[in-house]
DNA sequence: GGACACATGTAACGGGTTACATGATTTC
DNA sequence: GAAATCATGTAACCCGTTACATGTGTCC
């Protein structure tokens, strides 16, 4: 009987939304908790076993056709333990990207390497948002979108993905213009100015951007 | 012999710039990589031995008082080795936040929920920017920064982490106006609008933010 | 009727973390 | 000279991943 990670609990706040598959499980966290809490989608097989272990939720078999496949839903233990994780301390987010650090290493290598890590970092911020765009288009011509009583909670988060997203997206333009600035000098003072603006800047967070 | 990590490249980039010992590895990767490449310090003592056995550096013992230890020196095996890894590609990034999944299901917990997930991620993010206007302060008042050089990158990654952390405590601020706005019908009615205003910007990037 | 995407798992491996242990130096 | 902090590791454990295995509808 393993512990409750946060995994667990993602996966209880989704039984507590509606019964799932086990496919379906894996699938919703691939679609809705990808942004900010990725997985790999084989674990989601082994998680619920360990919630109904733990009597929080309930395995229903069925099969289609010959092949079994296995229902879950939640019970009302896990409402409440679910209840009670909601109003726990969150760890501290967690940014994880291999393009910075190769950014942060990148005069020790080729000229193209600055370039190659802003760029990724750029087109992954873009597929994003790209992506965001659909959804958002999605919600915006349907008046019936599912599960209408999350959209506000769902709304929250999308901005929050969005506003990150378009964040990075900015940021890169910024850097590659940063970096065109070939001559050495140059740089080092735009350098300096950046540490500067925030340096001067009493408010809490506003200095501009010139693209 | 372990394969090399990202976290190998990481400290292998670090002894690109000078040596150091196990501890003052432990103290950069703390201090510099920190924001976007997260570890716990006690990994570090392992790592830089898998990098001797590569071949990629050297290790010198030394003694404090009667106590054992250990600089590390990049080889020149090493150096081409961080050169390679530079121009390969780099994994997408990723971001772990608990508090982001607590929102997503706080309408399963009590009226305190959502306000401690939004809480959360802006301390966090205002101690970010906090730290940040100090390391800002020190460049912007010593006309002598340490690794001059490397002043150009240093300011990209700044304020990479800058943006981002700003761009969280905004949304912070926006996300408990919403929450404030409690009646049922008027937040479905802004969460709607979340998703339209994206979805009619044709442009990528900018949409308002009133606060 | 062959290919391909959908659906459902499991077993082994591994990188990283937690927890522990201990010496040296500085501070009061 | 006691306490706190700096400095240096190690061993065990665990969560999550990679890689594999296999059945089922559906498209052509």
């Amino acid at each position: 009987m393993k512990n409750l990670s946060t995994t667990s609990y993602a996966i209880l706040g989704l039984l507590a939304i509606q019964p799932w598959t086990t496919y379906e499980l894996a699938q919703q966290l691939r679609r809705n908790l990808h942004y900010f809490w990725p997985r790999a989608e084989s674990g989601v097989y082994e998680e619920p076993k360990n919630l109904v272990r733990h009597g929080l939720a309930e395995a229903r078999r069925e099969t289609v056709g010959r092949r079994p496949r296995t229902v879950y839903m939640i019970t009302d233990a896990g409402r409440s333990a679910l209840a009670d994780w909601l109003e726990g301390d969150s760890e501290p987010w967690t940014l994880f990207s291999e393009a910075l650090v190769r950014l942060w290493f990148a005069d020790h290598g080729g000229e193209s390497a600055l370039r190659k890590a802003i760029g990724a970092l750029r087109a992954q911020a873009q597929a994003t948002l790209s992506h965001g765009r659909a959804i958002a288009r999605e919600y915006a011509s349907s008046d019936t979108p599912p599960f209408p009583e999350r959209l506000a909670i769902n709304a929250m988060i999308f901005r929050f993905v969005w506003d990150y997203a378009a964040t990075i997206a900015k940021w890169a333009d910024w850097a590659e213009f940063f970096v065109e600035n070939r001559q050495e000098v140059r740089q080092r003072d735009a350098g300096l100015d950046v540490f500067r603006q925030v340096a001067k800047v009493a408010s809490k967070a506003a200095y501009a951007h010139r693209p």
